[in-house]
DNA sequence: GTCTATATCGGGATAGAC
DNA sequence: GTCTATCCCGATATAGAC
């Protein structure tokens, strides 16, 4: 299962390596990582896969094809090179609907954009949801701390909800329930998929083409259930 | 923050101290818990809190106010004790639809009753979800072999969908995106809140109450989703 | 059954050669 | 910048007294 993580420029589709996250600008055809960037990419390998505790220097190390020493002399300690590697992945699913919501698209558009825009991030790295979640509910209160600054500005989509509601052109429905459940649905089939597999008896296969059609099918189940 | 864990019988309401799932028959009154459960009320507590790679056998004897010694003595190994507690959070969370599903109600009602008794489950012990989803992901292959036999049969819902489909009195749906959707509905909250709070600037207060009137606004919105 | 003391090892971090 | 060798603490696990 090991892969080659090099960066090209290319023409046709890209098959992107795993843990690709930061879609940093495309650099020369088929130069090398160097060392800096490699310990990233085999950290966010390494961290997402095992959580801050479960880690080992050594594997990241050895995932990076270096020797623990440089870890060190490039981020100093476990927790930095940890936090490079979380920042990003946070930054990357904070849901950003500014410029959906600021957009002059209908309300089920609105929507089915930002759907379709957040599971597309989502898809192209499954598993930073889980690592994520699990990161934060171990100790909320540092990431409050660190991310307080990030959050989007959501008053304009619970705004145009409750406008919506009152001249009825939707079901009555408290704006952050709804966020809520279009957050529930988008992220949670990433973090649950084992789990879901295993209590629902749905194979592998199943689960792999539920994800590719869910994008549509869930736009669809929202606007069925706030129609009027 | 440290708690009494004692089981007695009341006539009022009980206060239940903080991981309880076993629910087993309650002691004598007053009865104070023997060794053993006073580790694993223990356990639960710091596994949940800190996941097994983070947890240190050494709290756990803490919380518990006993010595390291014992928890081996017990439990032989912290991967044993691991797995006590692992297994019946497991058994606690996977979705029990059976009962449910042969009963003869009409499938609103089904639906209403999962949601309802579900997250009954889940707001016993909040942290469940997180915890156990974790562990999963961090080594599904182990789960599958362990959790196989344990699976509900969801056949049946799915033909129960996939009938009302055909007859058209609910709108075309797969069933087991329906699955997917109000599984996600139901638990997402409970893994993701302080992330969600994050990133939609809901605050404490406002969290608490809209888990509160959640579970009436789920079944709302997943009947008007599928309702002709 | 319960405790203390200790064996043993693994992992993060540093020093220093090249 | 990169490597090897080493320090040192902390964590699981065991031995053995009471």
């Amino acid at each position: 299962m090991t892969k080659n993580f090099i960066l090209c420029k290319t023409k046709g589709n890209i098959v992107s390596p795993l843990p690709n996250w930061p879609r940093t600008k495309p650099k020369r055809y088929m130069e090398k990582l160097n060392s800096e960037q490699q310990i990233l990419v085999a950290a966010r390998k390494i961290f997402v896969k095992r959580g801050f505790a479960g880690a080992r220097m050594q594997e990241i190390a050895n995932e990076a094809g270096i020797n623990k020493g440089l870890l060190h002399y490039y981020f100093k300690s476990k927790n930095r090179l940890f936090n490079a590697v979380f920042d990003e992945a946070v930054a990357k699913i904070i849901p950003k609907y500014n410029d959906i919501f600021d957009s002059n698209l209908s309300l089920y558009r609105k929507i089915e954009r930002f759907v379709s825009e957040y599971m597309d991030v989502l898809t192209e790295d499954p598993s930073i949801p889980s690592f994520v979640l699990n990161e934060i509910n171990r100790d909320p209160k540092a990431f409050f701390e660190r991310f307080e600054a990030e959050v989007s500005d959501s008053s304009k989509f619970y705004k145009e909800i409750e406008q919506r509601v009152a001249i009825g052109a939707i079901v009555p429905i408290d704006p952050k329930q709804l966020f809520v459940n279009i957050l529930s649905m988008c992220m949670f089939p990433y973090i649950g998929a084992p789990f879901i597999q295993a209590s629902s008896g749905i194979s592998n296969e199943e689960f792999k083409v539920l994800m590719e059609e869910r994008k549509k099918g869930v736009v669809q189940f929202i606007i069925n259930a706030i129609k009027r």
